[in-house]
DNA sequence: CTGTTAGCGCTTTCAC
DNA sequence: GTGAAAGCGCTAACAG
């Protein structure tokens, strides 16, 4: 591995000193003849010259990187948002940098602090909650971006949806539609708000319809969870006319054949619902109802926010709601 | 912004001199006072302290980062190879610089100059091919992972898979089960070699079955495009039995619904088949035949090359070819 | 066991 | 127009 030019290498070479090559290198063709600019340039050509963004972010305390945490970088969510925040960011002259806490409040923490030492300039992160001091410290020196999961901490940005009443809002519309009983599978939503909300806001809908809620709670990669579920859904559709609607479309996807399975007519006898829109909805027949969330607005209001407020701007902290919107469509027999 | 401490702060606290703190640092404890040590854990907690990783990198002429470059985050190859890709660097201790060419070659080329000017100690990339010059340069430098499309370079590393034999393998099955016209959809294949060899290993596998080839160019959002071909199949399939075979998961997605609407039976008048396996090819009805791509393993290998490379160990520059399989399901009457 | 010091590659006064 | 030199935060000889 030859090692790479210097500016030292460029200034001999082409007989100034490195002053001289550094203001080329940043644009001040003022203060240079239009000679040393072409040797300079010719130089660096040839010897194949890139700055060093190290040394000048070493000196300058500025590295145009970004650091962001998400869950699982093969989330629906997770993609989405980070090819907007990825898009964004690229625009505006930024490298990005990605990390997995897999849902991991220590790995977390260590993701962090590594992305700290690396001095990226700004954080967007899918947060497990369990960092939230830290976070809330760290958000008075740099700009730090809650997604997803929108805690509300001081100086801190966040950015969500409206989880409860999207989720009371397609619940309701199922029982509106004569889905005599709902049955909600979600995962453990211990400590993850956006769990907790989407629960909340069927139990809503429940209260209001006056029906009796069944939440079954799942774990993904655990079939007999989802057996457990299954048995549940078979039960209430045998008796009377059932919905199911599952908290996440990971969660649907995993049980969405064994479902079918079952055998009840769909939509008639048994409706399907979720929250997300997975890029499959409408693909299968009939295609699902489902609610949508702005995953790319999301990316993109936290890259807004974070060129922004690295441009020197000021923006206040806050929670930052991008509403869903409920998409009905045949499988619960209407759309 | 409050401005971090610095190992002199952390020295002049602990009332020691940097290299003391840099030693602590480096785990080099043997070196060291059993008290000075505690002092300057507890001056470091108190601070806050987190090493500057630009200095340190600046020094060691490591920065312990590697850069990925892939044409679309959001394309399923891409997701898999990033996930799988982290995951192994990350347990390596290396971080993740990630970005997007849009399949455009200056950008590409763009993005592969920043990357080096960060000094990512080594870069993966699905390459568009336009930079190959310069690659070969590059990977004299740094490891270099040709991904997807696997160009052979020299000194590089080239990991694909075996596109024209599983292609030849999938289309020659689908005459074998009795598709007497089997419509090939793919994208403009100028200059990317996995779709070059796709077509090529449906070309052979018409020569073989000796019927006349039906390729079709369809572009992913125009709809016109796949009007046409559409229309295509639609008339092949009302004289005889027919199969489509598209050249990647994307390009079936953009179709999958129309194609339906035609109204052939599946698999009996028309039978689905497609390279990449979707996440949904077995959500639909009836599942779907398609080829397998060992995306993961690619991305695995792409980050075992460049950790053992780091650690200093000589691994030959090859190609390597992860096979595909073929997966026979119901969306082409067998499986 | 601990400290002094010379850089790593670049930017930026301040002088000429 | 151009350059000398200090210093960004850290590591690693070398010296005690």
């Amino acid at each position: 591995m030859p090692k790479r030019a210097t500016i030292q290498d460029v200034a001999r070479a082409a007989g100034v000193s490195v002053t001289t090559v550094s203001r080329y290198l940043n644009g001040r063709y003022e203060s240079m003849s239009e000679n040393t600019r072409e040797k300079i340039a010719a130089v660096i050509a040839e010897l194949g010259y890139r700055p060093n963004a190290l040394a000048k972010g070493l000196k300058a305390q500025r590295t145009e990187t970004v650091g962001a945490i998400v869950v699982n970088m093969s989330y629906p969510f997770c993609v989405g948002f980070l090819r907007a925040f990825s898009r964004t960011l690229s625009a505006a002259g930024y490298h990005l940098m990605v990390a997995e806490s897999e849902g991991d409040a220590k790995r977390e923490r260590q993701l962090i602090e590594s992305f700290v030492a690396n001095r990226v300039e700004a954080i967007a992160l899918q947060t497990s909650g369990a960092n939230n001091d830290y976070l809330e410290d760290l958000a008075r020196e740099m700009p730090v971006v809650l997604v997803d999961r929108a805690f509300a901490l001081r100086n801190a940005y966040a950015i969500g949806t409206n989880n409860r009443d999207a989720s009371r809002e397609i619940a309701w519309q199922l029982f509106d539609l004569g889905y005599d009983c709902v049955v909600y599978l979600t995962e453990d939503e211990r400590g993850i708000p956006t769990r907790t909300d989407r629960l909340e806001g069927y139990l809503d809908a429940c209260r209001v319809a006056l029906r009796e809620p069944v939440v079954m709670r799942v774990r993904r990669g655990d079939p007999a969870s989802f057996r457990e579920a299954l048995a549940r859904v078979d039960a209430c559709a045998r008796k009377e006319r059932t919905a199911v609607y599952t908290a996440n479309g990971l969660v649907l996807m995993e049980c969405y054949r064994p479902l079918r399975a079952l055998g009840h007519k769909v939509p008639d006898a048994m409706g399907i619902a979720t929250f997300d829109q997975p890029d499959w909805a409408d693909l299968v027949d009939p295609p699902l109802t489902c609610v949508r969330q702005p995953v790319e607005e999301m990316g993109e209001a936290a890259g807004r926010i974070i060129t922004a407020r690295l441009r020197g701007e000021a923006v206040a902290a806050e929670v930052l709601v991008v509403p869903s919107t409920v998409v009905m469509r045949g499988s619960t027999g209407r759309g």
